[in-house]
DNA sequence: GAAAATTTGTCCGTATGTATT
DNA sequence: AAATACATACGGACAAATTTT
């Protein structure tokens, strides 16, 4: 296979394209066996590129923690998985990642009491007008930050919501103490679009990089909204599967 | 808000950074109330570039056909709309698209007979070896491609599926015929990357663009895998809804 | 153990693309 | 429109580390 053609004068740099080629074959599984990227000439030929360009993308991967170059053995691979989210009706945000990584939490970055947005309102389904309590999280897992996320709850109901997650640091354990026994996720909305500058930084992602956007709602079992949450996760790091 | 900075020497040009941020916040709506981006001038202070390189981003959108520039007035938005795709236990390709675009169909481009592949054969839960039917096709709404999809089915069961198909343009009429009352999504998985070499040309994408993949798994009302399907969407142009 | 082949690391120079002034 | 500076990409040659013969 010596024609997996790359496209020049597109304004992407060829040694990213490739990089981004790499990472996504990395991810898909093509070269566990080997447990190794080809050598440097033969990915040279296969995109039809300098063996130059190849290093450079290689060098990419590497800054990221994904491969390894060894001189005269090869280039190994380092890491490779993608972190897969559930998403049902029982959706809970932590839940079912923590058998898939050792370290893994999402932890408080910012909090307020505010006024809720038209978007806000309209998801929650409150009057204009309505305070809002908003809690921004990072999640984590294995030292990598994998999603970040803004919650809004209705402020009459959950005005302390803050303080009880930053104590225990679970969202169900919060709406526990604050009298709503269960919940259930209503609706989630995907999109997926480039990163944008807090992405970069927040998800330490270089630019051109795919971040996942959810917009998720959910209510109390008498279909009360209690929770409308957006979510940008790391797309190369992820994956969503939806169960019926 | 005059501090949206671009990266610098990241592989990617600075008027490929902001032509997809433009696109973003287009597609988000940001400039609906004007229909039309800002100029030029205030898009380079707001980004921290010089007026040249916004040019440059805006021209490549124009050759994408979503704004068009008019000299003395501005940069018009030609186009902006994502289609939604509802993702549910009862979810069929076509339904739902047809009251959010004027034109809207689905092409059957190749189709043949062939062995499994492992993955293929995991899915469907068939003994390696096993005989499938491929199918492969192109989703179109309003004069654009949006989708591009293989379908494989158990070559036993629905060895003419490829021919009722074709005559019929509908899945679900063709599993009828085949003696498939009726059937349903189990399972959904969504990933983002970025498009490869068909790609851009099947869906008219330029690189460094956005994929979302989708694998889904379809059975019968007795559990019995009845197709799976690998399609990949402009993800630009799409949305995923998953309703509970 | 020695030699050969393989693979990554580094250096040179040149041409073109990108971005600013 | 033109001049300048830097990033990107190519081509070749050789060194250094590792594996294979």
């Amino acid at each position: 296979m010596a024609g997996q053609k790359v496209q020049r004068q597109t304004g992407v740099a060829l040694w990213r394209q490739i990089a981004d080629r790499i990472r996504a074959s990395i991810n898909q599984g093509d070269f566990d066996e080997a447990g190794m990227v080809p050598p440097e000439t033969a990915l040279a030929l296969q995109f039809g590129v300098n063996r130059h360009t190849v290093r450079s993308a290689l060098a990419a991967l590497g800054q990221e923690g994904i491969v390894r170059a060894v001189q005269g053995r090869g280039t190994l691979i380092e890491r490779k998985e993608r972190l897969n989210f559930p998403i049902s009706k029982r959706t809970r945000f932590s839940q079912g990642i923590g058998d898939q990584a050792r370290e893994a939490r999402s932890v408080l970055v910012a909090t307020s009491r505010e006024i809720a947005s038209a978007e806000v309102a309209r998801w929650l389904k409150l009057a204009p007008g309505a305070a809002v309590i908003r809690l921004e999280t990072i999640g984590r897992a294995d030292h990598r930050p994998v999603s970040r996320g803004t919650s809004w709850f209705p402020a009459d109901r959950f005005a302390d919501i803050a303080e009880i997650y930053g104590a225990t640091g679970s969202i169900t354990k919060a709406f526990h103490e604050l009298g709503v026994a269960d919940y259930v996720r209503v609706v989630t909305e995907i999109t997926a679009t480039h990163a944008e500058e807090g992405d970069l930084t927040d998800l330490e992602l270089s630019p051109g990089a795919i971040v996942m956007t959810t917009r998720a709602l959910n209510a109390d079992l008498d279909g009360v909204p209690v929770q409308y949450s957006i979510s940008r996760f790391a797309a190369d790091r992820v994956r969503f599967t939806i169960e019926n």
